[in-house]
RNA sequence: GCGCCAGUAGCUCAGCAGGAUAGAGCAACUGCCUUCUAAGCAGUAGGCCGGGGGUUCGAAUCCCUCCUGGCGUGCCA
C-alpha cells in the first residue's frame, strides 16, 4: 500500500475506533453511522487530511456535531498510527497531521520502486483494449487524431499502471464506399496527369488534397500512362493497392514520430472476407433484432433499445454498413479475443453512434452497455491568424500531423493535448505554438527535472557523497515547504490511479505542473548543498525523490525529462 | 423539434461521488540572482462560478427550468 492510501485507510481506521469506543463508555448513542468520509483539505492550515465524520452522524445520532467530534477525539488513539494531532475545526472537522515517520516511509516509498513507482496493483485487473484514432487510410491524419492519439496512448499507459493487461489497437477502414471515392479520386487525378487537366473533369466528390495528387503521381512514374489501357476494374485494384497500403505505412511513421506505438492494426476488410460481417448479422436475425424491407435492406431494431431510429445494417444493393461491420468488429474484441473491457476514444461527432453499438451488442449477449466504453473528444478548432482554420479531408485544407510536427516539437504536441479532459473544447492556436516557449507549461515541468538533475551533478562533482536513499534520515525535514512537497510526491500513485479510473489521463499533466510548482518553491526557500551535512544529506534525498517522481510522470504522457535545458 | 457536450478572473482552463476564505497558467503591476539552472521564486490586483427556482447544517458541485455556444439527428464513415 502506498503511504497516499496508507494515510487515508488509518485516518477512517481511527475514527471509527474511537467512535466505537466513545459508545461502549456510553458517551456517544449506537447509530446507523455511514462510512467514514475523509478527504484532503486545501488549505494546509486545515491539517493533512480531514474527517467530516461528525458533521455526518450529526442527523443519525441527533447530536450537535461538535459535541461528536469532541467525544471522538477523547477516545482517539494515535499511537499506531501515521498521525501526530488532531484537531476539532469550524463546524465538526476532525483535521489530522502527519508525523514525521509518514514522511520518512512516503519518501522511502519512491526508492523501493523507483521507475516503477506510481504503480499500484488492481483488485480486479482487466484484459483491456483502447481503439484510438484509427483515422481513415483515404488520407493523412489531422488535429482530431492528434489529439486522440495522445488521449488514447496516454489512457492505455494509465490503465497498465494502474495493473491492467492493456492493449492499444489501430482499426484501419480499409474497405466502404469511402476506399471507392478514395480510388475515384486518385483515377481522377491520374487521368489529369496523363492527358491533361481537360480530359476529365473535376468531380466535386474527390476527395482534394495534395496527397491525393501525389498517390497518382506515384503512379504515372510506376506505370506511366499504361493503367488507362486496363479494365476500370482492374485500373481501381492497383490504385487501392498502391494507395492504401502507402497511406497506412505513411499513418505507422507518423504516429511512431508521434511515440505511438500500436500493438494491433486490425482490417476492417478482413471482417467482411472471412464472412464474420455476414455471420454477426445472422445471430442479430436469429435473436430477432433485424428485419428485411421490401427493398431487400436489412434494419437493426434500434428502437427496441430506446434509440430515436432504426439502423441500416445491410444496404438495398446488398453491401454492408460501417455499422454492420463495426458491430462485427466489437463481436471480434469481447467474442473471439476475450477482452473484458473495450475503450473506444471517439470524436464527439460520432456521439449518436454510442448507444446503438452498445445496444446491438447486448442483443448479441455481450453486455456491450457495461463492457464497451466510448470516451468522447471535443474535436479541436484551429486558429491561425485570429482565424478558424476548418479542417476537412475532403477539402484538402487540413493541417496535417505531420505539418505540426514539422512545426513544433513533438514533446511540445503531446503535453499540450494531454492538457485538458477530452470533453472540453480546445482551441490550437498554431501561431501561439510555434512561438510559445517558456510559456508552455512543459519546459516548467522539464525545468524542475533538469534543474534538480544539476544540483545533483554540483554536489558529486563537489564530492559530496550521495546518500543511500534507503536509509536516510529524513526527521530534519520539517519545513512546510519541504513537506509539501513530499506529500505531493506521495501523491502520484493515487493521481494514476485516479486517471486511469476517470478515464482521464490529463489528470497526469496538471498533477506534473503542480509538483514542479512545489519543487521550485522548495528550492528556492532551502538550500540544499548546505554546511549542515544532515540537512543537506536529507535535502539531496527529497531531490532523488522528486526527480524519479517527475521523470515518472512525464513518462506515462510520454514526453522527456532532460538532464539539461 | 429531439439528443449529447459545454458555460467559473481580461484570455485559456482546474475544482464538480456536496464541505472550511472558489484556484492555476497567461496578460498587468511590485520586489528577489557576489552561493546549487531567474525557462525560477515571493507578492498586488482581478469573480452575482450563465440567469432563476429547489433539495439541506452546508451547493460552483445534486435536481428542475430558462438563456447562450459546439456537435449530432445519412441505405457516409
Amino acid at each position: 500500500m502506498n503511504a497516499y492510501e496508507f494515510a487515508r485507510t488509518e485516518a477512517a481506521r481511527v475514527v471509527e475506533a474511537a467512535y466505537r469506543k466513545a459508545v461502549q463508555a456510553g458517551e456517544l448513542p449506537e447509530g446507523e453511522i455511514p462510512a467514514v468520509a475523509v478527504e484532503t483539505p486545501k488549505d494546509a492550515s486545515n491539517g493533512d487530511w480531514a474527517s467530516t465524520f461528525a458533521m455526518q452522524c450529526a442527523k443519525p445520532l441527533r447530536m450537535a456535531p461538535r459535541k461528536i467530534a469532541e467525544a471522538l477525539v477523547s477516545h482517539l488513539e494515535l499511537a499506531e498510527s501515521c498521525f501526530d494531532t488532531v484537531d476539532i475545526a469550524g463546524p465538526g472537522f476532525l483535521n489530522f497531521t502527519l508525523n514525521q515517520s509518514w514522511y520518512q516511509d512516503a519518501v522511502r516509498g519512491v526508492f523501493e520502486m523507483g521507475a516503477d513507482y506510481g504503480r499500484t496493483t488492481a483488485q480486479k485487473p482487466e484484459k483491456v483494449m483502447v481503439e484510438f484514432v484509427s483515422a481513415n487510410p483515404t488520407g493523412p491524419m489531422h488535429m482530431g487524431n492528434a489529439r486522440g492519439g495522445v488521449l488514447g496512448d496516454c489512457l492505455s499507459e494509465v490503465l497498465d499502471w494502474s495493473g491492467n493487461n492493456v492493449t492499444r489497437e489501430f482499426y484501419i477502414n480499409d474497405a466502404g464506399n469511402q476506399v471507392d471515392k478514395f480510388a475515384h479520386s486518385v483515377e481522377g487525378r491520374y487521368i489529369q496527369e496523363v492527358r491533361g487537366e481537360d480530359a476529365v473533369a473535376f468531380d466535386p466528390s474527390w476527395y482534394q488534397g495534395d496527397d491525393i495528387k501525389a498517390l497518382a503521381h506515384d503512379l504515372v512514374e510506376q506505370y506511366g500512362g499504361s493503367l488507362l489501357d486496363k479494365a476500370p476494374d482492374e485500373r481501381f485494384r492497383i490504385i487501392e493497392e498502391y494507395g492504401l497500403p502507402t497511406n497506412i505505412a505513411r499513418m505507422e511513421r507518423d504516429l511512431k514520430r508521434y511515440k505511438i506505438d500500436y500493438d494491433v492494426w486490425f482490417r476492417e476488410s478482413e471482417l467482411h472476407e472471412s464472412g464474420y460481417v455476414e455471420e454477426t448479422m445472422k445471430m442479430l436475425t436469429e435473436k430477432g433484432a433485424t428485419y428485411e424491407t421490401e427493398d431487400g435492406a436489412l434494419w437493426l431494431r434500434s428502437t427496441d433499445f430506446g434509440c430515436d431510429k432504426d439502423d441500416v445494417l445491410r444496404r438495398a444493393n446488398g453491401f454492408y454498413t460501417y455499422f454492420a461491420a463495426d458491430i462485427a468488429y466489437h463481436r471480434n474484441k469481447f467474442e473471439k479475443r476475450g477482452f473484458d473491457r473495450v475503450i473506444n476514444i471517439w470524436g464527439a461527432d460520432h456521439h449518436g453512434h454510442v448507444k446503438r453499438l452498445q445496444s446491438a451488442l447486448d442483443a448479441l449477449g455481450l453486455d456491450g452497455t457495461n463492457r464497451l466504453e466510448i470516451v468522447l473528444m471535443q474535436l479541436v478548432r484551429m486558429m491561425q491568424g485570429g482565424e478558424v482554420v476548418r479542417m476537412s479531408k475532403r477539402t484538402g485544407k487540413s493541417l496535417t500531423l505531420t505539418d505540426l510536427l514539422d512545426e513544433i516539437p513533438v514533446d511540445a504536441a503531446r503535453f499540450f493535448f494531454n492538457s485538458r479532459a477530452a470533453e472540453t473544447q480546445m482551441e490550437f492556436d498554431l501561431d501561439l505554438a510555434v512561438k510559445q516557449d517558456s510559456d508552455n507549461p512543459l519546459y516548467y515541468v522539464q525545468y524542475a527535472h533538469a534543474r534538480i538533475c544539476s544540483v545533483i551533478k554540483n554536489c558529486t562533482e563537489e564530492g559530496i557523497a550521495l546518500p543511500n536513499p534507503l536509509n536516510a534520515d529524513l526527521s530534519v525535514l520539517t519545513g512546510a515547504d519541504e513537506r509539501a512537497l513530499i506529500k505531493e510526491i506521495a501523491l502520484l500513485p493515487e493521481e494514476i490511479a485516479q486517471a486511469a479510473q476517470s478515464r482521464d489521463p490529463s489528470r497526469l499533466n496538471k498533477y506534473a505542473v503542480s509538483l514542479a510548482q512545489l519543487f521550485h518553491r522548495f528550492y528556492n526557500a532551502c538550500r540544499i548543498k548546505c554546511d549542515n551535512e544532515a540537512l543537506c544529506t536529507a535535502r539531496l534525498t527529497l531531490c532523488m525523490a522528486a526527480r524519479q517522481t517527475i521523470a515518472n510522470a512525464l513518462r506515462i504522457i510520454g514526453v522527456d525529462a532532460p538532464e539539461k535545458m
